[in-house]
DNA sequence: CCCTTTTCACCTAGGTGGTAAGAT
DNA sequence: ATCTTACCACCTAGGTGAAAAGGG
């Protein structure tokens, strides 16, 4: 959607205030904030998937600016997930910040013209867990809530800009990317079979379609997991 | 080498008047260049091999500089392959000029400090013979020869930077990367079978190895050609 | 137990020269 | 004849979740 604006819109640059950035797939985004998102973090860093991405406008054409994305805790909690509920519980306080870390678009900077004139993709970004990454890679706490964060920086030409620091960028939060950080996906645990698992679930009835859990949903719309897709669905 | 230093360092901004290019992979581009280097032209545009890679030193850490190249025809002719003889001929004039296109480095504007950090590459530099290529590519015409340039230019942040634009920027030409531009490779044709071919030639020894060609060249010290290569050779 | 790491088969995406057909 | 084009098998490079192994 358009909504997302940060708060603070007021004294702001002309060049930036005027700024506006909407979600791509956005109903992608939704299909998967109904699940309840998670994101895998590996050492090594993994994309995002959906990735994040925004049609901009309102820039000026002519003038310079950086891009760039962070990521903010949702809240002071670490979760588990509790598999007989099948639910997420919150385990305590949130463990020691990771080290706080932005990710540059890497065409930044560029001018207003050349972010508005396709969809800028954060596709580069990666997830780590590694408290130590020195790839550059956005460090996030497993088991923890986030929400990504957009921020549209003007470059300021004028010497002592860092003195109007405050004035010339403009945030972007989009309510439907907020996700779980996990090592490994928790919520695609759906009727375990039997053995384990106590109590023991009720039989389910065969005829109720399962709803379509986080991994399913990834595997049907990444096209890098493709190879592990059932049938031959849409054409 | 080191050479390569175009003409013309007079009257030039002291940004860019001590900017030093070293040609990298200096002995694979010398190798091919005994053999009369060829580059495939396609329609959709093709990658160069031996890629166009500098070490860059001499630039101010600060200032920003854009890196780019260019082709310039080597002579007015346009060329055959002679068969037979195994040379290249003239034959003619050169066909009408090539729109002239100009390749930016795609990290381009960055600091001095960023270009000087690691080695340059120009991978992603396609060449095409199509005269219609709307994708940015480097435009040229087959069966002409062509001297490969490479420009460091200064971002001049002062207004009416215009004015001094011949003061700053610096060009290098390293001639052990001139080639021909060909759809498909001439000089790989050594001993024609039988039948035709005329005068025949005399029995080669078979003890006698060929000199490498261009595509056997290729073939071995492209990564993306192993799939052509014979025998497993150095571990 | 719960969570993390490693490895793997299976994909996407795209860069090779060979080959045969097509164009002039 | 000579040059160009389209298609192909075979690579590099790297993004997937599953599964098994590892650690507290």
């Amino acid at each position: 959607g358009w909504a997302g604006e940060g708060p603070g819109s007021s004294g702001k640059n002309r060049r930036v205030c005027h700024a506006a950035a909407r979600l791509e797939m956005g109903s992608l985004w939704e299909e998967f904030n109904r699940l309840g998102t998670e994101m895998i973090v590996t050492k090594a860093g993994r994309r995002m998937f959906p990735t994040f991405q925004v049609k901009l406008s309102g820039l000026d054409p002519l003038a310079d600016y950086v891009l760039l994305m962070d990521f903010v805790p949702l809240d002071d909690k670490r979760y588990r997930y509790a598999f007989h509920s099948s639910s997420w519980l919150a385990a305590g306080r949130a463990d020691p910040a990771a080290p706080g870390r932005v990710h540059f678009h890497p065409d930044s900077p560029a001018k207003g013209a050349q972010w508005m004139r396709q969809i800028v993709s954060f596709d580069k970004l990666k997830l780590t867990n590694n408290l130590l990454d020195d790839n550059g890679h956005i460090i996030l706490n497993s088991m923890h809530r986030y929400q990504p964060r957009f921020h549209v920086v003007l470059v300021d030409p004028r010497r002592d800009s860092e003195r109007f620091a405050h004035q010339n960028f403009k945030s972007f939060s989009f309510p439907e990317t907020q996700f779980m950080a996990v090592t490994a996906y928790q919520n695609h645990r759906v009727s375990p079979a039997v053995g384990w698992g106590y109590p023991p679930s009720l039989p389910r009835d065969p005829l109720t379609p399962l709803p379509p859990q986080i991994t399913q949903l990834k595997i049907a719309s990444n096209p890098f997991a493709k190879g592990f897709r059932d049938g031959e669905p849409e054409p």
